[in-house]
DNA sequence: ATCTATTTCGGAAACGTTTACGGCAGGGCT
DNA sequence: AGCCCTGCCGTAAACGTTTCCGAAATAGAT
């Protein structure tokens, strides 16, 4: 066992001086604290996490709530680690640790939820794939951990929150696919209550209203952001009489699932079927043609969302903003789509 | 603040008394318990988790460790997001907590590695992505942290370990090719220090020689295990005057690289080409034609690893057996690999 | 009625750390 | 020389919980 007291009784020195030595703290002389520093590294000593916890009342770590057990909306791909990544670059600099907080999508999230927050794990949390109506944030609200959350939701209260520009993602998918000559166009989103879900397809129709296309709602459609829902969505687009000449996804599973099966159907991609997709992933970069989609800066983005946790986390919460960020991204125009074949008859 | 002393001053009882309630200690009447139950639910208490932890000498979490910033051979978050939900099921079952600690590739792994387990902030840990050396796990093994790891690797010890079975996949995979004709097969393997490259790659070689194919070793390629590195595999083999008639791979986005380039220079895939891919991930599932792959029952393996670390994060640890198992996976045939075209002439 | 065993509980120590407080030098000033 | 101030350090009290130990009370047995 390597506690303080060991580390003092080997100097000769009382452990407040030793803590002081090593927490940067004044009223400790410079040789004195070397000799410390030296010491600790020597016979390998790490401050007891709960001691010090316990005692600052703090535990210096910060946590990731992300769920398991569900397709992701934003992609099974690597988003969350190349994320954390960037995040992890800014928080170690400031003496953060960062944890992941795995929860169970199947069961009922709020009491391992519940426990985490107030046992104190944490000192405050970054809470991912927010819901339309999110319980999670109301249980956030009403506890003193201090969060940020990956995305809006609808659930009121003075928070701060992080989000990707949906609305501008399809509103711009949406503009150029007209400007194409597009007039029958899919919209399609993630079932479950994932609340981008509701910003991307109210944002399209809100677009398409303004090019004087507000036809029925059969072509806005949900699917499960996977695969396999991007096959279901194509399959059934391929049986109506009047099949649309492009389709948007704000899923990027879904979108390699509709690739599949429209290739399957004997359909060129650009010509036959303009596709757009929505994030620009390695993944899908790999399709031929790779989809039209929206760059994002990853790393910047990372870099942001550990700020602004850090900021949170901060005792000093006198001054704390509340933060409220939509973070843009770029429009990528490749091969994947193009003007309609046949002239449209709507 | 609801610490344990307003819990019981509110119930006009001890905290000795509390505690032994709440953590079903022998020694207090029944209907007292029910009384300090009832009595935390309704206030919300949750046991303070430093001050727990700091008397109990553990803090009834375990670690997941798993490195972000670099392409990850076995495919992105979904494989470790699926397994961690399996791994979550049996855990709370078993009052663990799960915590993901994300290590950042790039920066020198080892001093946060040593912070995590030097300030004890997990019981035991699991160590994913093991190297051929693996300089953690001479860390850990000098350390009191138990742990185990996913994935083998040749640094020596005595550790417990679960791992895939890349040797019966690669040799499997060698006997079909040949046994449909094929005489010159590619291997291609991750580069970096993935342990399991090296267990991949081996035991095709062998499988090779015992089919009297020892050919230079040209055709055992290795490459970044991303898309990308797929990409440049193919056209490596593209531009050589022999070009292989089949291939192998045990890194799914290279396999989604591979049918990329092949399919873009034409050729069909099963027929001019035949590829075997490694793991039945979802991403394959809708490329077309669907790579031959292995299958895997993920949730099992889940439990497995989730039983195998929760008893070795055991407090009696006199009889905490050595694990080590190997995880089959099943062979599942699809039209990406067929006779080859033409007659080979080596 | 006394003694013992059992049940139930309160008091207090301990876990490892940080930090407020006070003390002891030594130096600079009047 | 006396005084105050500063720099350095040791002591001890917290933080919130669990658990050991002993006390009180009750029941059972002789």
């Amino acid at each position: 066992m390597t506690g303080i007291r060991q580390l003092a009784s080997r100097l000769d020195i009382s452990i407040g001086t030793v803590s002081r030595a090593l927490n940067d703290r004044p009223g400790v002389n410079a040789e004195t604290r070397a000799r410390v520093l030296q010491m600790a590294d020597e016979i390998g000593y790490f401050a007891n996490a709960s001691g010090r916890s316990l005692r600052r009342g703090s535990t210096g770590a910060i946590g990731v709530v992300i769920e398991t057990g569900s397709p992701s909306a934003l992609g099974g791909d690597n988003f969350f680690f190349a994320l954390l990544d960037a995040m992890q670059e800014v928080l170690t600099e400031q003496d953060y640790d960062l944890v992941l907080l795995p929860t169970r999508h199947a069961a009922d999230p709020l009491d391992s939820f519940r426990r985490m927050i107030r046992r104190g794990m944490v000192d405050a949390i970054v809470l991912t794939a927010t819901r339309r109506n999110d319980p999670r944030i109301e249980l956030l609200l009403g506890s003193k951990v201090p969060f940020l959350t990956l995305g809006r939701s609808e659930t009121p209260g003075d928070y701060s929150w992080i989000d990707l520009d949906f609305e501008r993602v399809a509103r711009t998918s949406v503009d150029r696919l007209v400007a194409l000559g597009h007039r029958r166009i899919a919209v399609v989103t993630p079932t479950g209550d994932a609340n981008l879900a509701f910003l991307y397809a109210d944002a399209a129709v809100r677009a398409l209203a303004e090019h004087g296309i507000d036809g029925p709602p059969d072509l806005i459609l949900r699917a499960e952001p996977s695969e396999g829902g991007g096959v279901m969505v194509a399959r059934d687009l391929l049986t109506r009489p009047e099949r649309p000449t492009a389709i948007m996804c704000c899923s990027e599973p879904m979108t390699t699932g509709l690739y599949s099966e429209f290739l399957q159907a004997g359909l060129r991609i650009g010509r036959d079927m303009s596709v757009i997709g929505f994030r620009d992933n390695p993944h899908c970069r790999y399709l031929s043609p790779a989809p039209t989609c929206f760059a994002l800066a990853l790393d910047e983005l990372g870099q942001h969302v550990a700020n602004a946790i850090a900021s949170i986390a901060a005792k000093d919460r006198t001054a704390a903003p509340r933060i409220r960020t939509i973070w843009p991204m770029e429009f990528r125009e490749t091969a994947s789509i193009g003007p309609p074949r046949s002239p449209d008859r709507s």
